[in-house]
DNA sequence: TCTGGGGTCCTAGGACCC
DNA sequence: TCTGGGGTCCTAGGACCC
């Protein structure tokens, strides 16, 4: 049986999450800025018609654009997390063969559903999640997942498909492949642009039209997939909802610093949210990573970037395990006389939490015991209370100036604009203007 | 002054083994 | 006279995605 694909995207998702509480922003340009307010990773329809490039830096954004009356928020993920988490309920809801494939994207097969009319159910389900949560997603329905993401641009860029597009007879998907630039197709990146264009392959129908085989010798066996995708061959399976294979945590500072014991902390406070993602999906890691880097742009200062690793040979999630190990690479690879920018951790060989198998030599096993309840019960009162009630002595960055406490994570990341966490957390509720 | 973060998969080449 | 060949594993780097 011929499958059928819908693919749900959420309309600009950031922008539309920040509108949600801002409805005097709509029909005006609006950006959400990365970490530190660095640069432009998320734009309004109105702020792509404006010319605003992604991944502007914000300095520039204001340079370039002064006179433009743009709403400019910080990134917060906090937001983003809970309105996505409402929409993606709802669309589990309307189809159980689902699949979330990123913050604001989901897969569904319909073809077990008996949808009768495909372009009316997804009419019907966009206006029920705009309705429920204010957020306006795109729907583009077809045979393979990469027909339905050539469906999901139409849908949103004409409005005249009212959110949905089907692709669903070879007259709509040759004249969907004629109108649609190659350099649209999902799975191809710039670098595979430029040998299309070099071979006079400028839409998705032209790339069809070349041979497979020449497909697989100027690309590889992932470019082939998405030529066969674009034929209506079902090829690029779809995934299980698996844990991660590897979770990375890392920054850059709003500043530089040579100064060990901050690097230090911000190194602990990576390694503390490596652990908490890691004991997330109950798994458990024997490989913890730590990158540190100086800051490329300025080349008018000496570089230097380096990594190192530490194995356990019995699998860990704790925050002590996984903070101290990251200490100990740390402490190799920090050199004196650089100004540091940016630095990561990445926890990696990740298996399922239990049964731990264990080391032969481990004798250990009550003390684990214990840590994994101190463990929990930390995670717990984190969860209660908010995260960061309780941290590590060295995830505790040091005040040189005056008397008072330690300062927190979250004191160390820029964000001038961000918006109140109006959906989870009652402290920012009672404080909304 | 200011330039993001977090993933996956594939491939080529080297090391090593028989 | 004249330096094999094939398999596997690992790793770094490159490509893509959101």
């Amino acid at each position: 049986m011929k499958k059928i694909y819908a693919i749900f995207d959420c309309d600009n998702c950031y922008c539309s999450c920040e509108r949600v509480f801002r409805p005097d922003l709509n029909g005006k340009p609006v950006v959400v800025l990365s970490n530190n307010d660095g640069c432009v990773v998320a734009r309004s329809k109105e702020a792509k018609a404006a010319g605003i490039p992604a991944g502007l830096p914000y300095f520039q954004l204001r340079e370039k654009f002064p006179n433009l009356d743009v709403g400019v928020f910080s990134s917060n993920y906090e937001l983003y997390g809970d309105l996505t988490a409402r929409v993606m309920d709802i669309i589990r809801d309307a189809c159980p063969y689902f699949y979330r494939y990123s913050i604001d994207e989901a897969f569904c097969e319909l073809s077990r559903m008996n949808i009768k009319d495909l372009k009316k159910w997804g009419e019907d389900l966009h206006k029920k999640i705009l309705q429920w949560t204010g957020i306006p997603v795109s729907i583009g329905i077809a045979e393979t997942k990469t027909l339905a993401k050539c469906a999901d641009r139409y849908a949103k860029d004409y409005p005249g498909y009212h959110h949905c597009c089907v692709i669903d007879t070879d007259e709509k998907r040759e004249k969907a492949l004629k109108g649609f630039p190659v350099k649209e197709v999902w799975g191809i990146g710039r670098r595979y642009l430029e040998r299309l264009e070099r071979d006079d392959i400028h839409t998705a129908w032209d790339f069809t039209q070349v041979g497979r085989s020449w497909v697989h010798s100027a690309f590889n066996i992932v470019a082939v997939r998405t030529w066969e995708e674009l034929q209506g061959i079902d090829c690029i399976p779809t995934e299980e909802m698996t844990a991660r294979k590897s979770i990375c945590t890392s920054r850059s500072f709003p500043g530089m610093t040579d100064d060990f014991t901050t690097l230090r902390t911000h190194v602990s406070n990576y390694a503390a949210r490596c652990a908490e993602k890691l004991r997330r999906q109950h798994s458990v890691c024997s490989l913890v990573t730590v990158f540190i880097d100086t800051n490329h742009f300025r080349q008018d200062l000496p570089q230097y970037g380096n990594g190192s690793s530490k194995s356990f040979l019995t699998p860990v999630n704790s925050t002590q395990e996984i903070v101290s190990g990251a200490l100990e690479c740390v402490q190799k690879i920090f050199r004196t006389g650089y100004k540091y920018k940016r630095a990561g951790v990445i926890v990696s060989c990740i298996d399922k939490e239990s049964p731990v198998q264990t080391d032969f030599f481990d004798y250990d096993a009550s003390r684990r015991e214990k840590l994994k309840r101190l463990t929990a019960a930390v995670d717990n009162i984190n969860k209660v209370n908010g995260s960061e009630t309780i941290v590590l002595g060295s995830q505790q960055y040091t005040r040189k100036e005056g008397k008072g406490k330690a300062g927190s994570f979250r004191d160390a990341i820029k964000h001038d604009f961000r918006s109140p966490n109006y959906t989870t957390r009652w402290q920012d509720i009672l404080t909304v203007k």
